[in-house]
DNA sequence: GTAGGGTTAG
């Protein structure tokens, strides 16, 4: 035997190669890399194929992604008959997932005699990692169905398909009845399904009670804080964490940014930005964007342009230029924002999506360009950018529209809106005809947005201010009575301004900040001065029915008069003040902001709800539009 | 052979 395999040796070292390499066995050949070679065996060897043959087939095939070379192993299974395990089967499936063929994988399922667990969880894990929740719930149905038993890699799976809170629930029971829920990736997973639902208290008892956590699960409960806007805490816990030992990755880099951007902390984002660098982590296109985003939202635009400058081509992804759009957009630099939207068309390697036209379109809206907004608008519908609009695009235009005072034509939009229109959207289109005293279309959308949105104040009071521009006084009484009636709530305005590594809040009428006496005096001191130099407060934005006195006292303490006055007293000379707001900015304190950066030589740095005020010498980069 | 957290908009 010894000496046949010697001369055999000799014989096929004699041979060329191409007549050696047939001759090896298909796992070794696949082992190398060999699939071409492999695939020409598999046709020689004709029904002669084994399960060891078949199996390092595909797995060479799932390593390459090789669809069409999976096509053929999987033909050569039929024509000669092969009858494959469910092992094999399942490898089919894995492999046309992979390659995005959901259906070809759907349909090795449903022909599999036997299904394990394996088989159904590899079907949900690739619908959920699709984004095909639905099916990926059906097929999840199916399998309970059939009595298959799901495990850890099944319910980790499943629940990014939950996004109803009543199915995240049910599936949350069984999880518990088989004793998976102290499994670290099913807590995980677990604990997102409650945030995207908006329980952040059920996030976080199940972060809580997982008895052990890895990185993963931390980044999850700290991401979940700063999605529902709470980015303070989610800070605190990645704080928490980080003294806890926990070593942070990419992921939860990008999600720390987005808390600190909500709050515009930027000495913070560059402290990450430098941690980043020194750690020598890989290059994330994920973080990179974040960066990004983090450096555009705190103000700082050339050096977000920077990043997005030195990013390889290859490596921008659609939400790198978005991050930038976006960035121009807030700022009110139209005409960067349809540059960059240009050069990103005419690079033609990444396709714009339905952010990046919302991008595009609030860019139109906040730099007074109704009419290049419409015709883009009017491109999307006829097909000129691959993207088609949405409810989101209407209600940008109906937004647009409506600031620039064309009522009529904001409210045909309204009407045309695929679905019915958001409290958003209705809500910016009834401020925009209180402001341009529109009476009739005013009163239908404030009504429809009563009914939509019962419990918030804005809505009555702005309504009763439409009425009571038109003196209909027993409007603006049942109107009242109505409000009263309904407990209503609104988010109360908060401006904030960092001073040194503290950040300082302030409210409206604040009784809570320490210094808030010495503020208010200060406020009286620069009243005079600003007064002098041509300030009159705006008795319009004072929603309320009170005299004008009330009126000018309710004015003075808005959260952004008492932050710029801390910062005017905290800065030096000359100094710039930058200040944040929860909410939009009102008239009033704008002027307010235009003449306090004259009088006292600062440059403000105004950031609301919706985009950057800077203010040089009396004059705002919003161009009084906003 | 099957698994969790992710950046942009609103």
């Amino acid at each position: 035997m010894f000496n046949l395999m010697k001369l055999l040796h000799r014989s096929l070292s004699s041979l060329p190669n191409s007549s050696l390499q047939t001759l090896l066995p298909i796992p070794q050949l696949c082992s190398n890399g060999r699939l071409q070679e492999a695939l020409l065996e598999m046709s020689v060897l004709g029904h002669n194929m084994g399960f060891h043959d078949y199996d390092a087939l595909l797995n060479t095939c799932v390593n390459k992604r090789a669809l069409r070379e999976d096509q053929r192993v999987h033909a050569h299974m039929i024509k000669t008959l092969y009858f494959p395990s469910t092992y094999l089967r399942t490898r089919l499936l894995i492999l046309y997932g992979k390659c995005d063929r959901l259906q070809d994988a759907h349909k090795v399922l449903d022909e599999m005699p036997e299904k394990n667990v394996v088989s159904w969880t590899a079907m949900i894990s690739r619908y959920s990692q699709t984004g095909h929740s639905s099916e990926a719930l059906t097929v999840f149905a199916e399998m309970m169905r059939a009595d298959g038993k799901p495990n850890h890699f099944t319910f980790a799976s499943v629940l990014t398909s939950c996004s109803g809170l009543s199915v995240g629930k049910q599936v949350h029971g069984l999880i518990i009845k088989l004793s998976y829920d102290s499994h670290v990736y099913v807590g995980s997973s677990l604990l997102d399904m409650y945030a995207k639902a908006g329980r952040i208290e059920e996030a976080r008892e199940v972060f809580e009670c997982l008895p052990e956590r890895d990185v993963v699960s931390c980044t999850a409960i700290i991401t979940a804080y700063a999605q529902l806007g709470l980015d303070e805490e989610a800070l605190q816990v990645f704080q928490k964490l980080l003294s806890q030992g926990m070593s942070p990755n990419y992921v939860t880099y990008a999600s720390v940014l987005t808390a600190l951007s909500g709050l515009a902390l930027l000495d913070h984002g560059k402290q990450v930005h430098c941690h980043v660098l020194r750690r020598e982590l890989p290059f994330y296109a994920v973080l990179q964007n974040s960066l990004i985003d983090m450096y555009s939202k705190c103000g700082n635009l050339s050096y977000a342009r920077r990043l997005f400058d030195n990013m390889p081509e290859t490596e921008r992804t659609s939400v790198s230029w978005n991050a930038m759009l976006v960035g121009y957009s807030k700022h009110g630099l139209v005409k960067e924002v349809l540059e960059l939207f240009r050069l990103m068309r005419d690079e033609k390697r990444v396709k714009p999506d339905s952010v990046t036209l919302l991008a595009v379109l609030s860019g139109c809206s906040h730099g007074r360009m109704e009419d290049t907004g419409l015709s883009i608008f009017d491109g999307m519908i006829a097909g000129d950018y691959g993207v088609k609009p949405d409810t989101e695009h209407y209600g940008c235009i109906v937004d647009m529209l409506g600031r620039a005072g064309r009522i009529k034509e904001a409210f045909e939009f309204v009407k045309r809106m695929p679905s019915e229109p958001t409290a958003g959207v209705l809500g910016s289109l009834l401020g925009a005809c209180r402001v341009h005293v529109s009476v009739d279309i005013g009163e239908y959308v404030g009504r429809r947005l009563i009914e939509i949105e019962p419990e918030n104040a804005g809505n009555y009071v702005i309504l009763s201010n439409l009425y009571a521009s038109a003196g209909r006084w027993e409007d603006v009484n049942n109107l009242r009575a109505m409000m009263l009636r309904n407990a209503v709530t609104k988010e109360p305005g908060r401006s904030w301004i960092q001073h040194e590594q503290t950040l300082h809040y302030f409210h409206a009428n604040d009784r809570t900040h320490p210094r808030r006496e010495e503020v208010l005096a200060k406020l009286k001191e620069i009243l005079i001065k600003m007064k002098q130099a041509g300030y009159v407060p705006d008795h319009s934005c004072v929603l309320y029915d009170v005299d004008e006195e009330q009126k000018e006292r309710m004015l003075l303490g808005h959260s952004e008069k008492l932050a710029l006055t801390f910062g005017l007293i905290a800065t030096g000379d000359g100094i710039s003040i930058r200040v944040f707001k929860n909410l939009r900015i009102c008239v009033d304190c704008h002027n307010f902001a235009k003449i306090f950066s004259k009088v006292f030589e600062r440059k403000v740095s105004l950031r609301d709800k919706n985009r950057f005020h800077q203010i040089v010498g009396g004059v705002c980069s919003c161009g009084d539009y906003w």
